[in-house]
DNA sequence: CGCACAGTTCATGAACCGTTGAAGGGAGCG
DNA sequence: CGCTCCCTTCAACGGTTCATGAACTGTGCG
Protein backbone atom coordinates (compact mmCIF):
# COMPACT_ATOMS: atom_id res chain seq x y z
CA UNK A 1 0.00 0.00 0.00
CA UNK A 2 1.36 3.19 -1.11
CA UNK A 3 0.99 6.76 0.19
CA UNK A 4 -0.58 7.26 -3.67
CA UNK A 5 -3.77 4.73 -2.87
CA UNK A 6 -4.70 7.25 0.11
CA UNK A 7 -5.34 9.91 -2.84
CA UNK A 8 -7.42 7.77 -4.51
CA UNK A 9 -10.11 9.22 -1.80
CA UNK A 10 -9.16 13.17 -2.15
CA UNK A 11 -13.21 13.60 -0.91
CA UNK A 12 -13.14 15.95 1.79
CA UNK A 13 -16.79 15.53 2.88
CA UNK A 14 -15.90 11.81 3.82
CA UNK A 15 -14.68 11.18 7.55
CA UNK A 16 -11.07 10.56 8.47
CA UNK A 17 -12.37 7.74 10.26
CA UNK A 18 -8.89 6.24 11.54
CA UNK A 19 -8.96 8.33 14.70
CA UNK A 20 -5.66 10.06 13.97
CA UNK A 21 -7.38 13.55 14.60
CA UNK A 22 -3.57 14.86 16.19
CA UNK A 23 -5.52 16.97 18.55
CA UNK A 24 -5.67 20.80 18.51
CA UNK A 25 -4.73 23.05 21.49
CA UNK A 26 -7.22 24.71 23.90
CA UNK A 27 -8.51 27.93 22.38
CA UNK A 28 -6.81 29.75 25.59
CA UNK A 29 -3.65 28.57 24.97
CA UNK A 30 -3.99 29.44 21.04
CA UNK A 31 -4.96 33.13 22.37
CA UNK A 32 -2.51 33.24 25.13
CA UNK A 33 0.26 32.25 22.34
CA UNK A 34 -1.09 34.50 19.68
CA UNK A 35 -1.01 37.31 21.95
CA UNK A 36 2.68 36.87 22.74
CA UNK A 37 3.40 37.01 18.88
CA UNK A 38 1.02 40.24 18.27
CA UNK A 39 3.02 42.20 21.19
CA UNK A 40 6.28 41.64 19.02
CA UNK A 41 4.60 41.52 15.74
CA UNK A 42 4.87 45.64 15.71
CA UNK A 43 7.93 47.06 14.17
CA UNK A 44 8.33 49.80 17.09
CA UNK A 45 7.80 47.22 20.00
CA UNK A 46 10.08 44.79 18.67
CA UNK A 47 12.86 47.59 18.30
CA UNK A 48 12.14 48.30 22.28
CA UNK A 49 12.97 44.67 22.64
CA UNK A 50 15.67 44.51 20.70
CA UNK A 51 16.96 47.78 22.52
CA UNK A 52 16.58 46.06 26.43
CA UNK A 53 18.42 42.54 24.68
CA UNK A 54 21.11 44.95 25.05
CA UNK A 55 20.75 46.23 28.20
CA UNK A 56 18.07 47.87 30.72
CA UNK A 57 17.19 51.48 29.81
CA UNK A 58 14.61 54.04 31.14
CA UNK A 59 11.79 54.89 29.42
CA UNK A 60 12.86 58.82 28.19
CA UNK A 61 16.20 56.94 26.84
CA UNK A 62 14.04 55.30 24.92
CA UNK A 63 11.96 57.44 23.93
CA UNK A 64 14.69 59.94 22.94
CA UNK A 65 16.43 57.01 20.76
CA UNK A 66 13.11 56.00 18.95
CA UNK A 67 12.22 59.82 18.69
CA UNK A 68 8.59 59.50 20.12
CA UNK A 69 7.03 60.78 22.60
CA UNK A 70 7.08 59.34 26.23
CA UNK A 71 3.80 58.88 26.36
CA UNK A 72 3.77 56.65 23.31
CA UNK A 73 6.94 54.70 24.56
CA UNK A 74 5.15 53.99 27.82
CA UNK A 75 2.30 52.69 25.91
CA UNK A 76 4.23 50.07 24.07
CA UNK A 77 6.33 48.74 27.19
CA UNK A 78 2.85 48.82 29.02
CA UNK A 79 1.96 46.13 26.54
CA UNK A 80 4.88 44.44 26.52
CA UNK A 81 4.67 44.26 30.15
CA UNK A 82 1.14 43.01 29.86
CA UNK A 83 1.98 39.92 27.97
CA UNK A 84 5.08 39.82 30.27
CA UNK A 85 7.88 39.85 27.95
CA UNK A 86 9.85 42.86 29.98
CA UNK A 87 9.85 43.56 33.23
CA UNK A 88 10.62 47.54 35.20
CA UNK A 89 12.38 48.33 37.98
CA UNK A 90 12.46 51.62 39.98
CA UNK A 91 15.55 53.29 40.94
CA UNK A 92 14.97 56.95 42.25
CA UNK A 93 12.94 58.77 39.40
CA UNK A 94 13.63 56.70 36.38
CA UNK A 95 12.13 53.67 35.87
CA UNK A 96 13.81 50.68 34.33
CA UNK A 97 13.09 48.48 31.71
CA UNK A 98 14.64 45.19 31.05
CA UNK A 99 13.38 41.54 29.15
CA UNK A 100 11.47 39.22 31.38
CA UNK A 101 13.53 36.32 30.49
CA UNK A 102 16.62 34.86 28.41
CA UNK A 103 13.95 33.39 25.73
CA UNK A 104 12.58 36.42 24.98
CA UNK A 105 16.05 37.32 24.01
CA UNK A 106 16.70 34.68 21.78
CA UNK A 107 12.87 34.57 20.38
CA UNK A 108 13.69 38.69 18.97
CA UNK A 109 17.80 38.32 18.50
CA UNK A 110 16.93 35.27 16.50
CA UNK A 111 13.98 36.64 14.31
CA UNK A 112 15.87 39.74 13.19
CA UNK A 113 18.95 37.68 12.11
CA UNK A 114 16.51 35.59 10.26
CA UNK A 115 14.72 38.29 9.00
CA UNK A 116 18.15 39.91 7.85
CA UNK A 117 19.22 36.87 6.20
CA UNK A 118 16.33 36.33 4.16
CA UNK A 119 15.66 39.68 2.95
CA UNK B 1 34.67 50.15 40.86
CA UNK B 2 31.66 48.67 41.38
CA UNK B 3 28.33 48.34 39.37
CA UNK B 4 26.99 50.79 42.09
CA UNK B 5 29.42 53.42 40.48
CA UNK B 6 27.96 53.66 36.90
CA UNK B 7 24.47 54.60 39.01
CA UNK B 8 26.11 57.76 40.41
CA UNK B 9 25.24 59.00 36.84
CA UNK B 10 21.68 58.30 35.91
CA UNK B 11 21.18 61.86 34.03
CA UNK B 12 19.57 60.45 30.69
CA UNK B 13 20.52 63.35 29.24
CA UNK B 14 24.05 63.10 28.79
CA UNK B 15 25.77 61.79 26.06
CA UNK B 16 26.51 57.87 26.27
CA UNK B 17 29.71 58.92 24.76
CA UNK B 18 32.15 55.91 24.39
CA UNK B 19 30.60 54.77 20.91
CA UNK B 20 28.99 51.77 22.64
CA UNK B 21 25.79 51.93 20.78
CA UNK B 22 24.61 48.15 19.99
CA UNK B 23 23.69 49.49 16.57
CA UNK B 24 19.82 48.96 15.65
CA UNK B 25 18.51 47.04 13.19
CA UNK B 26 17.75 48.62 9.80
CA UNK B 27 13.59 49.76 9.92
CA UNK B 28 13.04 47.45 7.00
CA UNK B 29 14.57 44.21 8.81
CA UNK B 30 12.50 45.34 11.56
CA UNK B 31 9.23 45.71 9.73
CA UNK B 32 9.84 42.19 7.93
CA UNK B 33 10.57 40.78 11.39
CA UNK B 34 7.52 42.21 12.63
CA UNK B 35 5.40 41.65 9.39
CA UNK B 36 6.26 37.76 10.59
CA UNK B 37 5.22 37.69 14.11
CA UNK B 38 2.07 39.79 13.46
CA UNK B 39 0.97 36.99 11.05
CA UNK B 40 0.96 34.65 13.47
CA UNK B 41 -0.01 36.66 16.13
CA UNK B 42 -3.74 35.65 15.41
CA UNK B 43 -5.46 32.79 17.19
CA UNK B 44 -6.89 31.58 13.85
CA UNK B 45 -4.37 31.57 12.05
CA UNK B 46 -1.86 29.70 14.28
CA UNK B 47 -4.61 27.41 14.75
CA UNK B 48 -4.10 26.93 11.12
CA UNK B 49 -0.49 26.73 11.77
CA UNK B 50 -0.63 23.97 14.07
CA UNK B 51 -2.81 21.63 12.33
CA UNK B 52 -0.70 21.96 9.02
CA UNK B 53 2.38 20.96 11.39
CA UNK B 54 0.82 17.71 11.36
CA UNK B 55 0.81 17.50 7.50
CA UNK B 56 -1.05 19.25 4.98
CA UNK B 57 -4.26 19.81 4.14
CA UNK B 58 -6.66 21.67 1.37
CA UNK B 59 -9.16 24.68 2.35
CA UNK B 60 -12.16 23.03 2.53
CA UNK B 61 -11.29 20.66 5.30
CA UNK B 62 -9.42 23.38 6.75
CA UNK B 63 -12.75 25.29 7.06
CA UNK B 64 -14.92 22.30 8.26
CA UNK B 65 -12.88 21.59 10.94
CA UNK B 66 -12.45 25.49 12.13
CA UNK B 67 -16.17 25.94 11.58
CA UNK B 68 -15.32 28.71 9.49
CA UNK B 69 -15.92 29.81 5.86
CA UNK B 70 -14.13 28.74 3.16
CA UNK B 71 -13.74 32.23 1.65
CA UNK B 72 -12.61 33.59 5.35
CA UNK B 73 -9.83 30.26 5.72
CA UNK B 74 -8.34 31.77 2.28
CA UNK B 75 -8.12 34.84 3.30
CA UNK B 76 -6.39 33.82 6.38
CA UNK B 77 -4.06 31.64 4.37
CA UNK B 78 -3.22 33.99 1.57
CA UNK B 79 -1.90 36.58 4.43
CA UNK B 80 0.48 33.07 5.63
CA UNK B 81 1.51 33.15 2.07
CA UNK B 82 2.00 36.35 1.90
CA UNK B 83 4.47 35.87 4.63
CA UNK B 84 6.07 32.80 3.13
CA UNK B 85 4.72 30.77 6.18
CA UNK B 86 3.07 28.35 4.16
CA UNK B 87 3.20 26.90 0.25
CA UNK B 88 0.72 25.34 -1.60
CA UNK B 89 0.55 22.56 -4.29
CA UNK B 90 -2.41 21.89 -6.37
CA UNK B 91 -3.89 18.55 -7.26
CA UNK B 92 -6.49 18.16 -9.17
CA UNK B 93 -9.50 19.78 -7.86
CA UNK B 94 -7.98 20.44 -4.53
CA UNK B 95 -5.02 22.61 -3.28
CA UNK B 96 -3.14 21.56 -0.13
CA UNK B 97 -1.17 23.76 2.06
CA UNK B 98 1.43 23.09 3.95
CA UNK B 99 4.40 25.06 6.16
CA UNK B 100 7.26 26.32 4.01
CA UNK B 101 10.38 24.52 6.68
CA UNK B 102 11.30 23.63 9.36
CA UNK B 103 11.76 26.74 11.51
CA UNK B 104 7.83 28.02 11.12
CA UNK B 105 6.90 24.31 12.59
CA UNK B 106 9.45 25.04 15.43
CA UNK B 107 8.15 28.50 15.82
CA UNK B 108 4.32 27.21 15.85
CA UNK B 109 4.95 24.07 18.29
CA UNK B 110 7.25 25.53 20.73
CA UNK B 111 5.11 28.09 21.28
CA UNK B 112 2.25 26.52 22.20
CA UNK B 113 4.05 24.32 24.39
CA UNK B 114 5.26 27.35 26.13
CA UNK B 115 1.87 28.92 26.14
CA UNK B 116 0.68 25.63 27.18
CA UNK B 117 2.99 25.63 30.69
CA UNK B 118 2.85 29.08 31.36
CA UNK B 119 -0.90 29.39 31.42
C1' DC C 1 4.99 72.91 51.17
C1' DG C 2 5.89 73.94 46.29
C1' DC C 3 8.24 72.85 42.32
C1' DA C 4 10.47 69.96 38.82
C1' DC C 5 11.20 65.74 36.80
C1' DA C 6 9.96 60.76 35.25
C1' DG C 7 6.42 58.10 34.04
C1' DT C 8 1.55 56.49 33.62
C1' DT C 9 -3.28 56.80 32.48
C1' DC C 10 -7.14 58.54 29.92
C1' DA C 11 -9.77 59.97 25.98
C1' DT C 12 -9.94 60.64 21.12
C1' DG C 13 -9.34 60.34 16.18
C1' DA C 14 -7.04 57.94 12.48
C1' DA C 15 -5.37 53.86 10.51
C1' DC C 16 -5.48 49.15 10.26
C1' DC C 17 -7.47 44.28 10.46
C1' DG C 18 -10.56 40.33 10.20
C1' DT C 19 -14.91 38.52 8.60
C1' DT C 20 -18.41 37.93 5.38
C1' DG C 21 -21.22 37.36 1.18
C1' DA C 22 -21.17 37.98 -3.68
C1' DA C 23 -18.88 37.50 -7.75
C1' DG C 24 -15.00 35.45 -10.46
C1' DG C 25 -11.53 31.78 -11.95
C1' DG C 26 -9.91 27.30 -13.00
C1' DA C 27 -9.92 22.15 -13.03
C1' DG C 28 -12.47 17.95 -13.91
C1' DC C 29 -16.39 15.43 -15.81
C1' DG C 30 -20.34 14.22 -18.66
C1' DC D 1 -19.88 23.12 -24.16
C1' DG D 2 -22.13 23.32 -19.73
C1' DC D 3 -22.12 22.03 -15.13
C1' DT D 4 -20.14 21.29 -10.57
C1' DC D 5 -16.79 21.66 -7.21
C1' DC D 6 -12.91 23.99 -4.88
C1' DC D 7 -10.93 28.01 -4.13
C1' DT D 8 -9.74 33.01 -4.64
C1' DT D 9 -10.68 37.92 -5.00
C1' DC D 10 -13.44 42.08 -4.14
C1' DA D 11 -15.91 45.46 -1.53
C1' DA D 12 -17.91 46.76 2.64
C1' DC D 13 -18.68 46.95 7.55
C1' DG D 14 -17.53 46.58 12.34
C1' DG D 15 -14.05 46.06 15.69
C1' DT D 16 -9.38 46.69 17.27
C1' DT D 17 -5.18 48.97 17.67
C1' DC D 18 -1.94 52.95 17.63
C1' DA D 19 -0.28 57.61 18.41
C1' DT D 20 -0.97 61.76 20.76
C1' DG D 21 -1.72 65.46 24.07
C1' DA D 22 -3.83 66.51 28.51
C1' DA D 23 -4.45 65.27 33.09
C1' DC D 24 -2.69 62.62 36.90
C1' DT D 25 0.72 59.94 40.16
C1' DG D 26 4.79 59.69 42.52
C1' DT D 27 9.58 60.76 43.72
C1' DG D 28 13.22 63.89 45.03
C1' DC D 29 14.84 68.44 46.32
C1' DG D 30 15.10 73.02 48.32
Amino acid sequence: MTAADVRDEPDCDHEHGGGSKPRLSDPAVLERAAAIFRAVGDPARLQILERLAHGECCVSELAEESGDGMSTVSQRLKLLRAERLVIRRREGKHIFYGLADSHVSELVLSALAHADEHG
